[in-house]
DNA sequence: GGCGCATTGCACACCGGTGTGCAACCATGA
DNA sequence: TCATGGTTGCACACCGGTGTGCAATGCGCC
């Protein structure tokens, strides 16, 4: 689908989507009348299914740092869909995408806030910077080549919690069980 | 001058950059015929700039957890100069530019590879993805509007080592020595 | 068969950015 | 004063990608 290619390269052409798609360049502008509206409905979709993801993983009682190892264990494998948002927030759209991630990011920083409050995460950068750095962190290592394949999920999840502030300790023991789920 | 304007945005328009050296489009190809040709240049200084740096700062005998909170202290402040590099490692000149950051990454996870043997660095991931993570979490944590100006190096020192694996107590002593130097 | 609907193929206008050619225009300095 | 060399201001060709119009072609379904 059209996800797959955008999300990977976000200034793929209309044709090199329609193709993606199985489809020819004219049959897309039927769909989505605009290469914009195209980025958009994905930046959209894109958005909502993590958000769905973050809300499931993330809910009030549970403790911020199983809460957060869970939520990148499972974003993980969807990595390449959502580069796109990531590539997005520079270049063109900037505003717009921002609007889009404005409340998932929001989540995310309070997630991490509260991480920081209870102690589980340390304090050495703002929750909103931090947050950031930690998640955006997971698209770097899956950006790598080398990495995407014998790539253990725990490894990840283990590097980010480490960048939060959790003791080594204890960030083993949660990655690893995150990652075994 | 024109690296400033490339660095942040390595996709604005000839015109911008030549007006932001404050001269006129048609001047610029005077000194780079293509716009391919001023990226690969600027690309080329940025690269020689940070081997410098990086040369300076991690001799062989220096401790790697050192020689690596030294080396982010020293890149802080030029953040903004090498986002070039970060952004266009992805697009049109992959290749390329994968080709001059070569030794440049080289040589870091070299480092990063000699921190893991001495004990120093976790081993949870390898150590080219590890350091290819670290320092790039350098740029994104730069890249946060909020965060570059109030924000200090000493944190960032502080979230590149323990991202390394590097136990609390000893990274605090690292950044806080490397961020005040 | 005949209707409807989505897809296709092609042609074309349009736009923004790149790169070039050329003449005019200062400077500096001999 | 004149020459030289860098800079400027157009004008223009070119290119690649976007978006549109329209006729032709399927293909399923009644």
């Amino acid at each position: 689908m059209a996800i797959e290619v955008l999300g990977t390269t976000p200034d793929a052409r209309m044709g090199d989507v329609a193709s993606a798609a199985g489809v020819v360049r004219r049959t897309v502008y039927g769909y989505f009348p605009t290469r914009s509206d195209l980025l958009v409905a994905l930046a959209r979709r894109a958005v909502s299914e993590i958000a769905a993801v973050l809300a499931e993983d993330a809910p009030v009682g549970k403790a911020a740092d199983v809460a957060w190892a869970d939520f990148i264990a499972r974003l993980w494998p969807m990595t390449h869909r959502y580069r796109v948002l990531v590539v997005l927030r520079r270049g063109e759209f900037g505003e717009g995408i921002h609007a889009l991630l404005g409340d998932v990011e929001q989540s995310l920083a309070d997630l991490v806030e509260r991480g920081q409050r209870s102690g589980a995460f340390g304090r050495h950068l703002p929750a909103g910077v931090l947050s950031q750095a930690a998640w955006s962190a997971v698209f770097t290592i899956a950006d790598d080549e080398l990495s995407r394949m014998e790539l253990d999920v725990s490894a990840v999840i283990l590097t980010s919690l480490l960048m939060l502030g959790v003791p080594e300790s204890r960030a083993k023991v949660l990655a690893e069980q995150a990652g075994r789920a």
